[in-house]
DNA sequence: CATGCTTCTGTGAGCGTTCACAGTAGAGAA
DNA sequence: TTCTCTACTGTGAACGCTCACAGAAGCATG
């Protein structure tokens, strides 16, 4: 037994214990833990017991130090965080990444930059070297830190297609515009042909493919785009409220409507309800996400799933493709319409 | 093609680089990092400017393998993780405790301990120093990774009184006795007196610390508790309808209910709805934590408000205290009363 | 026998810091 | 003068690791 005490500081093992106990020199116990190669199968089985026996634990910061590497990414969030921290997508991102991440050891550190001095901090604690590369969760346009880590030359993956910044920032996103079109096609499979639309914020790109997916269908199909079933939203509750009562005043034939999100649709619900509306028999209700709120809503929505677990994933896989030098690249993900109550 | 120098890969400057463009000596560009005594103005000044110059920024690997420190800490969640990302308290109290540390420059590491190799993982890489401290969610009993940080002595903050450790852990927590009883106290000055309970799980210390006040406060009132009265629930929105279908199966002529969380409140008011009872005319109904759910309900739930922000920030608090050697902390905040139309 | 190749192993250097210590200069006291 | 004290500065030695390189051993080939 070493020296022990009692429920304190102990000098943890280092490679040189490691290599004491095994009877081999410091290299062979380095070769071991990293790769492998050249390594006899004797040496590896007595530093395999070596590190067993001792407890050894690789010291991050001596490794770094000489690698140049930091073994870990960041999550940045450069949008209002309140908005983000209330959205179960973003819950379920920031989890799948956290996990994916863990499978290959690398920690992940969490990032929010809101305040300018945040902004500030945080850039220069990335371009310091102090993290491989980011995780970056800014679908609007225009993202100052975002642009400067990319001419910095971090390594960066973006979660949805991002506006501002140049082409050649990696992404991994759901595919908007095809869930849009599934949702509108099922819609017109129903019957329906009054079909309004409440669409997401513009400046982003969900926002902007959903709403093209919509027109899209609606042109193929020859039924047309009337403006006054399009009204625009922000993915709050309200907004979804407040939508479908224009809807419901510039075009009160309405006999369906896609709803860029699953949070206004619950508004849409509402507002549909208040105004005598069944749901679906008069007005199919159509949401996006597949959030807890699209089950929790009453009846239960008719929406289209983002394959969030898949995103994360892919996010991770690209970053640390691109952390091993490799070019960036542009993933998108293949969504599925999920048949509820409400169409 | 590889990455090449375009916009990317350019050694840092170091603090050897400062000091050259300072004209002074490594040593000397380390006080003013550090602390700053013993620096004439001039040096000082010089350095400063230097750093400017140079853009330099500390490489705290090399730091930390000097100091032992690793200058981060890590948030670890024990729990079930889709139940917590699923909370809105949880996300409040992770964005705190991030901003918290990002004020002293600490970067926060997300540790989500799922399964069983996950929890070795995690548990390996606290203890071989990798964060110098935790910031832990598990409020449940008898949790193994944390019982084993707390054997290695790893610096240590609960959210919640931590029911399974030992006396030596550090908590802060919000006052939820006292906020049950302000809850009940609330009902009874409005004139109920069949007030009816659903608790929470009862292996944690807020489900405990909520029925206990209710106890208490009946009890103290005179006016006793009736078993009959209290059912038990798992803070999910269907164990609030089904504690309420029960209570209005075993005590028909209850008047008001004290429900343990927002979310199992929404419940009630479905069950109750469903029953044909009036909220608040023939039954007043009280929730807990004022979380988002409390205002999206109708009507909008009366609660008791958890000081979320305080929480985290007085975690943070706690723990950098004990990194910086000083004792175990327990430190409980006042909850508050918010009145809404449920009462 | 020398030469080359492959597979494996040990060694010294050095990554960028901090820390302990030694040293210097100037002021004041003996 | 000489000594002491204070305020400051410079210098090696670590910290624990990886990497490049030099060697050693085993085996086939010239």
């Amino acid at each position: 037994m070493t020296m022990s005490n009692t429920g304190g500081r102990r000098r943890p093992p280092t490679i040189h214990d490691v290599a004491r106990e095994a009877g081999v020199s410091r290299g062979t116990v380095s070769r071991v833990l990293n790769g492998g190669h050249y390594v006899s199968p004797t040496a590896r089985e007595a530093v395999d017991a070596a590190i067993r026996k001792t407890g050894y634990v690789v010291n991050r910061h001596a490794r770094s130090l000489i690698t140049g590497r930091s073994d870990s990414v960041g999550f940045l969030l450069t949008e209002p965080q309140e908005k983000f921290f209330e959205d179960p997508n973003f819950n379920v991102l920031l989890r799948g990444c956290t996990q994916a991440l863990a499978a290959h050891d690398i920690p992940l550190l969490l990032m929010l930059a809101g305040t300018e001095d945040e902004r500030r901090r945080i850039t220069r604690y990335i371009t310091a070297g102090h993290v491989d590369g980011v995780l970056l969760v800014s679908s609007h346009s225009g993202d100052p830190v975002a642009e400067e880590l990319r001419k910095a030359g971090v390594p960066l993956v973006a979660c949805g297609k991002p506006i501002g910044l140049g082409s050649k920032v990696s992404y991994v996103a759901a595919d908007d515009r095809d869930g849009a079109r599934d949702m509108v096609r099922h819609l017109l499979s129903l019957g329906r042909r009054r079909i309004g639309m409440v669409t997401g914020p513009q400046d982003t790109p969900g926002g902007v493919e959903r709403l093209a997916g919509y027109r899209e269908v609606l042109t193929e199909a020859g039924v047309g785009v009337d403006e006054r079933l399009v009204v625009s939203g922000d993915y709050s509750r309200a907004s979804g409220e407040a939508g479908a009562e224009r809807l419901l005043a510039q075009a009160p034939d309405m006999d369906a409507v896609f709803v860029a999100s699953d949070l206004m649709a619950q508004g849409v619900l509402s507002a549909l309800q208040r105004a005598g509306r069944r749901v679906p028999e008069d007005v199919a209700v159509g949401g996006f996400d597949d959030s807890p709120a699209a089950t929790a809503a009453t009846p239960a929505l008719t929406t289209i799933r983002q394959p969030w677990d898949r995103i994360s994933n892919e996010m991770v896989r690209v970053l640390l493709a691109q952390i091993g030098g490799e070019d960036s690249a542009a993933v998108i993900l293949p969504t599925e319409l999920v048949r509820r109550g409400s169409t």
